[in-house]
Order: C-alpha cells, then sequence, then structure tokens
RNA sequence: CGGAGCGUAGCGCAGCCUGGUAGCGCAUCUGCUUUGGGAGCAGAGGGUCGCGUGUUCAAAUCACGCCGCUCCGACCA
C-alpha cells in the first residue's frame, strides 16, 4: 500500500516531522530552534488566533501590545520569576554594529547601558503599566490581552512543539479582590479547555499543576494536557493566579472604597503555536495531517482533472461554480472556506498534497463529473477503506446541500476518535510504586497513557524526592484534574490519607 | 553542556572498510504517448560529498580539529 507520506507512526519523532514538513507547516531556520511558518501553517494559526481572539475579547478582555524588549532590571523584581527564567535568556547589550578589523561586530562604543532582555513572557513589564494605570477600584478589574511573540533559549528546539521564538497569547489582569483574580483564572482556563475541544477537536484534561510545575511567580498554575497518539501529554495552554505576588513586587496598587491602599491580584494565562503541533500528534495519520474543519485554511478543495484537452474549459466551469456556491455556506459561524486548485501541475499530484497538508475535504472533478452534475469527494478524516482511497459521488445538489453537515460531522467525529483515545488509556486503580514501575515498563517505543493516582499532595522536599523517583521513569505529574472523586485512596507515594488524585504520564 | 548516532542533488539513500575525482529512487525541466485519477517512454538540469587543516601523484573515502542535525539526559508554552 502507498500512503502519502515517507514514514508512520511507529516511528513517532520522524514521522511528527515529516508531517511537518509534507504539510508545507513549516521549516527550520538559519537561527537554530527558529522557524519559519510557511503559508500553510500559518493559515492554521491565523484561524486559531481568529476564534480564539473572539473568544478572549467575548469574555471582557482588550487587546493591546507591549515592546518586545524588556529592561533587565524589570525581570530582577520577583525572585522566583527570575529564577525561573534566567536560564533560557536572550539579552541585547549593544545598539550598533561596527567592522573592526575586517569583521562586522558590536561597537563597544554602543553598549547599552542597561541590558534589555528579549521577553519570555510580559508579567514584569506589562505590572510596571498596571502600577501606573490602576489608581483606584473603580480601574479594576484590569482585563488585557497580547498576541505576541516571545523567546526562551530552549536547548532542544522541536517545531511548532518548542522553539526558541514563538506565537502566543497572553493575557493579563488586575483584580481589587484574591477571590475575583481566582475566578478569572478558572474561567480562562475554562475557554482553553472548551476552544481545545470544540475547536481543535484536541479533548484535553483541565486541572491544577502541582507546586513543582508552578509557572516562576505564581501562586497557583492550571493547565489542560492533551493526549497525543504516543501517549505523551502535551500541555497546550496556562492559566496562572499570581496572588500578590507580582504587585507587590512592582508595586501595583489601588485605593479601595474606604480609602486603603491595597495590593492587586492578578492573573496571567497563555497559549502558543504549541497547539498546532498538538492538532498534529492529536490528528494526523499515516498519509499526513488531518486538519479539523474549523481550523482549516481550506475546508473544501476542489481539484479540477485537467488534460489538457477541450473539455478542460466546462470541467474548469463546473468548478469555478461549485467553489462559488460553496463560498455561499456557512459553517461554525463563518463563510465556508473553498478553494479551487488550478496550480499547473498533475492533478494526482494535487490531490496527494491535499491529503498531506490534511484538507478536510478534497473534491475532484473531471469530464463526466461536470457533465453528469456530479461531486466526486473524498473525506480525510476517513480517506481509505482497508488499503483503498475512497471516493464518494454525490448529486452535484445533494452535496450543497449535506456540506456544511458533513464538516461539522468531521469536525465530531475527529473530537470522537480523539476523545476515545484518551478516556481509554487514562488508567486508575494503581495504588502502589510498584504499579507505577509495571504501567510504565519497556521501551521508550511502546505506547503508555496515563495513570490516574491518589495522593496527599506532599510539598517541598518530600514532593522534590517524588519528582525525582518519577523523573527515573521518565514521568512528570501533569496536574491534578478539576473533577475529584468524594473520597480518595491512600496516597500512592506515602501512605498517607490521599486527598487528590492526579495524572502521571510522559510529557513533551 | 554530557552520552549515542548522523551530515553525499529538494526528499529518501548507496558509495567510505579495500583513496582514482559521484550514483540510485522519488521530485524538477523538455518532448512524445497516455488519460476517471499517485501514468509510460526518451532526454535534460541540479551536488565546492557539512567546514577547515593535514597525509597523498590523487581524498566523499584516511587523520586531526571545528560546525550542524537527530535521539537520550538537564530545561520547557
Amino acid at each position: 500500500m502507498q500512503r502519502a507520506l515517507p514514514v508512520d507512526r511507529s516511528r513517532f519523532a520522524d514521522w511528527y516531522q515529516a508531517v511537518v514538513r509534507d504539510a508545507d507547516m513549516a521549516e527550520t531556520s538559519p537561527v537554530r530552534g527558529a522557524m519559519v511558518i510557511k503559508p500553510w501553517g500559518w493559515g492554521v494559526w491565523e484561524q486559531i488566533q481568529a476564534e480564539l481572539d473572539r473568544r478572549i475579547k467575548a469574555t471582557g478582555h482588550e487587546n493591546c501590545y507591549f515592546p518586545m524588549f524588556i529592561p533587565l532590571s524589570f525581570i530582577a523584581r520577583e525572585a522566583e520569576h527570575v529564577e525561573g527564567f534566567a536560564k533560557e535568556m536572550a539579552v541585547v547589550t549593544h545598539h550598533r554594529l561596527k567592522t573592526i578589523d575586517g569583521k562586522l561586530q558590536p561597537d563597544p562604543a554602543a553598549k547599552l547601558e542597561e541590558p534589555l532582555i528579549v521577553r519570555p513572557t510580559s508579567e514584569t513589564i506589562i505590572g510596571d503599566a498596571f502600577s501606573r494605570w490602576i489608581k483606584s477600584h473603580r480601574d479594576l478589574p484590569m482585563l488585557l490581552n497580547q498576541w505576541a511573540n516571545v523567546v526562551r533559549w530552549e536547548m532542544r528546539p522541536r517545531l511548532f512543539l518548542r522553539t526558541t521564538e514563538f506565537l502566543w497569547q497572553e493575557g493579563h489582569t488586575a483584580h481589587a479582590g484574591a477571590e475575583d483574580a481566582m475566578e478569572e483564572t478558572r474561567r480562562m482556563l475554562e475557554v482553553y479547555r472548551v476552544f481545545a475541544e470544540e475547536v481543535l477537536a484536541m479533548p484535553v484534561i483541565a486541572g491544577e499543576k502541582p507546586e513543582n510545575e508552578r509557572f516562576p511567580g505564581a501562586v497557583n498554575t492550571w493547565s489542560i494536557e492533551a493526549m497525543m497518539q504516543d501517549g505523551k501529554a502535551l500541555q497546550a495552554g496556562t492559566s496562572h493566579f499570581l496572588g500578590t505576588h507580582f504587585a507587590e513586587a512592582q508595586n501595583i496598587r489601588f485605593q479601595d472604597d474606604s480609602g486603603g491602599m491595597e495590593f492587586c491580584n492578578t492573573t496571567s494565562w497563555g497559549v502558543s503555536t504549541r497547539l498546532i503541533g498538538g492538532v498534529i500528534m492529536t490528528h494526523g495519520d499515516d498519509d499526513g495531517l488531518r486538519l479539523p474543519p474549523a481550523i482549516a485554511p481550506r475546508q473544501v478543495v476542489v481539484v479540477p482533472m485537467l488534460r489538457d484537452k477541450p473539455e478542460d474549459a466546462d470541467v474548469l466551469k463546473f468548478c469555478e461554480a461549485l467553489v462559488a456556491d460553496l463560498s455561499k455556506e456557512h459553517v461554525f459561524g463563518q463563510q465556508l472556506r473553498a478553494f479551487l486548485d488550478t496550480k499547473k501541475i498533475k492533478s494526482a499530484e494535487k490531490r496527494w498534497n491535499w491529503v498531506r497538508r490534511g484538507a478536510p475535504i478534497i473534491i475532484e472533478i473531471g469530464p463526466r463529473d461536470a457533465a453528469s452534475g456530479q461531486v466526486t469527494y473524498m473525506r480525510r478524516d476517513a480517506l481509505r477503506d482497508g488499503d483503498k482511497v475512497k471516493s464518494i459521488a454525490k448529486p452535484r445538489q445533494d452535496f450543497l446541500e449535506g456540506v456544511v453537515q458533513l464538516l461539522a460531522e468531521i469536525q465530531a467525529g475527529l473530537y470522537a476518535e480523539a476523545k476515545a483515545r484518551l478516556d481509554g488509556n487514562i488508567k486508575s486503580g494503581v495504588t502502589d510504586w510498584a504499579g507505577v514501575e509495571d504501567y510504565f515498563a519497556g521501551d521508550e517505543e511502546t505506547f503508555k497513557g496515563w495513570l490516574r493516582v491518589s495522593w496527599s499532595r506532599p510539598a517541598g522536599a518530600e514532593l522534590d524526592a517524588i519528582d525525582t523517583r518519577l523523573k527515573a521513569l521518565k514521568l512528570t505529574i501533569r496536574n491534578a484534574p478539576l473533577d475529584q472523586p468524594r473520597e480518595f485512596a491512600p496516597c500512592l507515594f506515602t501512605g498517607m490519607p490521599g486527598v487528590e488524585e492526579i495524572l502521571i504520564g510522559r510529557a513533551y
């Protein structure tokens, strides 16, 4: 059987790279760890951005933009924050180049008095603005968001999943009370959960991160965790309750209604281009990418079967009219995105390109289709019947009437498939360490899901010790899911009474 | 930064051990044929064999150094 990709999912890391490349999503750049996002990959990001932006605004936030350079002294203000990010910071030290000894280099005479760091996140520079903008309880809550690029100097980059520069949105809010800020943190976590599931068709588990996995400077961190097809967890979004940590470090205060001065409670939350990696590893198959229709830059692609013959004109005319009619339809609250591929390459080649890119519906129109008013199409979510590619033929009108429903069905189908994988691979009932070792035994290649175990939420040194034991098995605590039972088994690690269930797994 | 592996055409690889000046498949270009679907035939273009130094009459091949990539650790949205 001939697949559209050179490798299949049994070699998951190679397969992932093949999809990214062959689906025209992105490529590596001359700068180590930074990527070039190609039009098809960027198109997916634009869809993600547009829909998430709408949801962020619908929850009362306004967009703004802060500089990518942050004075070094700003980042130093919050102790944990510095410690967390210091190791991966890009630093700007000069503002001019000069040719010295025939070599172009930073001009020593143009050294910055205070180095600038390239933002790894913007809490400190936005906090600085908050401290000036917030005077009164009447200014609160302040609900901001920005779409930006950030830089974290990572050791081991991987396209979309972990790149030195990446794109994201970061929400930053300030509130009068802790309760209000906590509510905001949870609200945005829920926005992410629903977005991931509805739009990306990527089921996730929302929950709270253990102490050792918190954002540097946060009081609490919540995440949504998705399960990739190799069983590993992908942290797909985070939402942080920062308490008054940053407010105290940056003097973000307001006068309350009785005239007293109080520190604000702040939050921050973000999702990044990593989501695209999540989509690839959730939905991709051995023929390449499968895009959920809601984020596919082109939802229905029409490939005319042109043969350099007179009837080509009729085929093209039929296709153009079809695309025009498709474009009148609305799906997921937006105009249907239909595209006619007239590129002068072999039709078969076009078909496979769209298969690899994951266009949800690929239509092939030949002279006979055009003449008889018929539409022949493939569903990318169910491309093959056994080994053979499955083509479906329908009268044009029937297809047009059913296309919106069909796209919705594909979206739902992809979700259901991923949801079954997630639910089917979280194992409960393991109560001792031997059970953990047993579950995760074997090599890296064999699929393992996650364990859901009870624990007593140890902290400090005790938690560090647990972390070390887990690390030996390449495991981490992903999060403590929001929905918890009423009663708990004894703690798997300490034997103490359990207070919470957590997810354990391998992660990206 | 530590351990392992790998850098030869856009992609996937052979050649390296046993030095003689570069090859295969796919892709690309041209022509002819074909045409309900990843076509056939013929021809063509494309490579300072990661970079540098050395050994040699001669280096993709041997030696040394460097760089980059991938996987595994530390880090991580």
